[in-house]
DNA sequence: AGCGAGCCGTAC
DNA sequence: GACGTACGGCTCGCTG
């Protein structure tokens, strides 16, 4: 029986929506795993794909390392997307992750990547294969870049005095960094567009070994689905496996869907930021020459030379410090952060940026393997938040650059409000059999008593009950002699307690408070102290788990997802940031069953705690339903206290988002 | 020239 | 044993 499609392809790029497949692999596996039949066929062979379609609709498992990206490829490659709605999913990233034990995927040297597991786990050494493949590719590119470089010399447009260094920078500029240069090499703009079109640039597809290595591929990914589906069993993470595979599909939609962009902000900022960055030079006062943010060696040996004394390092803490004695950290720490914004966020999205159906997007990933807790990850959840102000008082807001969709008006953002705390609060219960009653009480009115319409604590029927706030409450177990009516309470008493509430829930101890938070070590006791009062159910919790792993080789997250590990320290951690990730992940499953007979809705973004979506003028009415209903879907209920999310939308950028208060502001 | 380690800065 | 999970860009030193 043909059971399982060991499905994947070779493609023209890595562009979900532009690239397309031009070689397709697959294996057929029969209910005792065996590889039954194997096969290549170039994209355009008319029958071998309507074979492929034909076994796409009927096997009902598709198994691909990264499966999601193939199923892009598929879809570009004129396949129905229907095809793939309700199919199970293994991604053997994804049974990587369920079954090799985790303190070795917590080993900085283990990684996901196909060829490294099927070396450490299969012995096949692929390799060769892709080093071969590499360098033909590089081969290509450079002759690419050389005829590039004839094309302008045909076209009168290259200076011939060059020395040879110096022609490599500028080839390398209009080549390789063009994004992030190309105001100053303007004469060969149009040049460059030209031969670009003419020439496209070299893919994988024009490498010669590519149908041998493709073939590898196939086999390397029945390999490891042969070796480790049947442990998904054994270690008991069918559940999660399932969980994971449900929320394939409704993240392939949120990938096509993509982010739209003014493009026209993106470059005004880079303007505004060129602009700054010409006027703003680190010189070494010693040696006469330019140094970059990023020669960080340099740069210390520069700022101690200025200051007098060491300094720890060269990086923004350490700069903030010295500022005072060393004008070349001055000017680091503003070139650094413009040169962050020119070259990671501006250039990456302009890198990134695909023009189609007369509308700038980008398309993001998110990578179902990527961590060992099972959160997803994506290149696009480290957008900064706070807007940036040049010292010529441009403002840049960088996500401002994301607005609603043409087709759109409104972009949702559901947000889990305290979801990791939350979490922490259900695990106390978990082991306490009951919850941590300050945490309780700063979501709900727990172990109250209820007169009227307001609340009053069980121990202290006099005490009206308002939700616990939980920095105070750490500060004031750290600092008993200092009052709440102290002057510095609010901004400095309560704002260590909140630092110190983070960093611990990350499993800071007083050490790293002290680095942190800058305080003296009797302080960091202090705040370490005033934490373990505040929350004694989450010390218990760490307690638990230091028995837990003596006496099991696994703990499951609340959503079942099982830890192999003995780490305590990672584990504490794992547990709640874990449960987190699985919980979005059920929820994208069940979202999509809702919003699935709505095309005017479609999901659009997601990080860790929070869902986005965009959605069409619909009439208010329906759309205040909806977004009531989504809101409920949201909800994840819990024996302590539930997990709810709060809505902000918006109907022009994702910086202009305003809370939702039921309707229409 | 290619690669990887280390550093830095951003997110939740 | 001593702050969790990621991503991307840059520099520098090693390797072949």
């Amino acid at each position: 029986m043909k059971k399982y499609l060991i499905y994947d392809s070779e493609t023209t790029g890595l562009n979900i929506i532009k690239d397309r497949a031009f070689l397709f692999q697959y294996g057929i596996v029969d209910e005792n795993l065996d590889l039954i039949e194997i096969e290549t066929f170039d994209s355009n062979d008319a029958t071998s794909k309507s074979k492929y379609a034909y076994y796409l609709k009927t096997i009902p498992t598709l198994v691909g390392h990264n499966i999601k990206f193939d199923i892009h490829m598929a879809i570009n490659d004129g396949f129905d997307i229907d095809i793939f709605k309700d199919k199970n999913y293994i991604d053997t990233a994804v049974l990587a992750r369920l079954v090799i034990n985790h303190d070795k995927q917590a080993d900085s040297t283990f990684s996901i990547a196909l060829k490294k597991l099927a070396v450490r786990y299969l012995g096949i050494d692929a390799a060769d294969e892709e080093k071969k493949l590499r360098a033909e590719l590089s081969r290509l590119t450079s002759d690419h870049k050389l005829k590039m470089k004839q094309h302008f010399i045909d076209k009168g447009l290259w200076d011939m005095s060059l020395k040879t260094t110096e022609e490599t920078i500028l080839l390398n500029d209009i080549y390789n960094n063009w994004n992030k240069v190309y105001h100053k090499y303007s004469k060969f703009m149009v040049e460059r567009k030209t031969f670009l079109r003419l020439n496209p640039a070299p893919t994988y597809e024009n490498c010669t070994n590519i149908k041998t290595y493709g073939e590898t591929d196939i086999k390397l990914t029945y390999g490891l689905f042969k070796l480790w589906y049947p442990q998904v069993v054994r270690l008991d993470q069918v559940e999660t496996l399932m969980r994971v595979s449900k929320a394939v599909f409704p993240l392939v939609l949120m990938e096509r869907k993509g982010l739209s962009v003014d493009i026209q902000r993106v470059l005004n900022d880079r303007n505004a930021i060129i602009k700054e960055l010409s006027k703003t030079k680190i010189i070494d006062p010693r040696t006469k020459t330019e140094l970059s943010v990023g020669q960080h060696a340099k740069l210390k040996d520069l700022y101690e030379f200025e200051c007098g004394f060491p300094v720890e390092s060269a990086d923004k803490n350490a700069r903030a410090m010295i500022e005072q004695y060393s004008p070349a950290a001055r000017t680091a720490s503003y070139i650094a952060k413009l040169s962050k914004y020119l070259n990671t966020y501006i250039t990456g999205v302009l890198n990134k940026l695909t023009y189609i159906n007369s509308e700038y997007k980008i398309f993001t990933q998110y990578n179902m393997a990527g961590t060992i807790t099972g959160r997803l990850s994506s290149d696009f959840q480290q957008f900064p938040k706070e807007p940036l102000e040049l010292n010529d008082g441009t403002i840049i807001n960088i996500r401002s650059w994301f607005i609603v969709p043409k087709k759109d008006k409104y972009m949702f953002y559901f947000d889990y409000a305290q979801m990791e705390l939350r979490i922490q609060c259900e695990w106390t219960a978990i082991i306490l059999g009951e919850p941590d009653k300050n945490m309780a009480r700063a979501f709900m009115p727990y172990k109250c008593i209820q007169i009227g319409d307001k609340y009053y604590l069980e121990e202290n029927p006099a005490m009206e009950w308002h939700t616990t706030d939980l920095h105070s409450m750490t500060a004031q177990h750290a600092f008993p002699n200092v009052s709440l009516s102290d002057p510095l309470w609010k901004d400095h008493y309560r704002q260590l307690g909140k630092r110190a509430n983070f960093a611990i829930n990350y499993g800071a101890a007083a050490p790293k408070l002290v680095q942190a938070l800058k305080v003296d070590f009797p302080t960091a006791q202090a705040l370490v102290a005033g934490y373990k009062k505040a929350f004694a159910g989450v010390v218990a919790f760490g307690k638990w788990i230091n028995q837990r792993v003596y006496s099991t080789d696994n703990i499951p997250n609340l959503m079942l997802r099982r830890y192999y590990s003995r780490n305590k320290h990672q584990l504490q951690n794992w547990l709640v940031q874990g449960s987190g990730a699985d919980i979005l992940l059920l929820k994208l499953a069940e979202i999509y069953e809702y919003i699935k007979d709505k095309p005017h809705w479609n999901f659009m973004i997601s990080v860790h705690d929070e869902v986005g979506f965009t959605c069409e003028d619909i009439p208010e009415a329906q759309l205040s339903k909806e977004v009531t209903e989504i809101q409920a879907l949201m909800c994840h209920k819990l024996s302590a206290v539930d997990i709810i999310c709060d809505i902000e939308y918006t109907t022009t950028k994702w910086s202009e988002k305003i809370d939702w208060k039921g309707h229409i502001n």
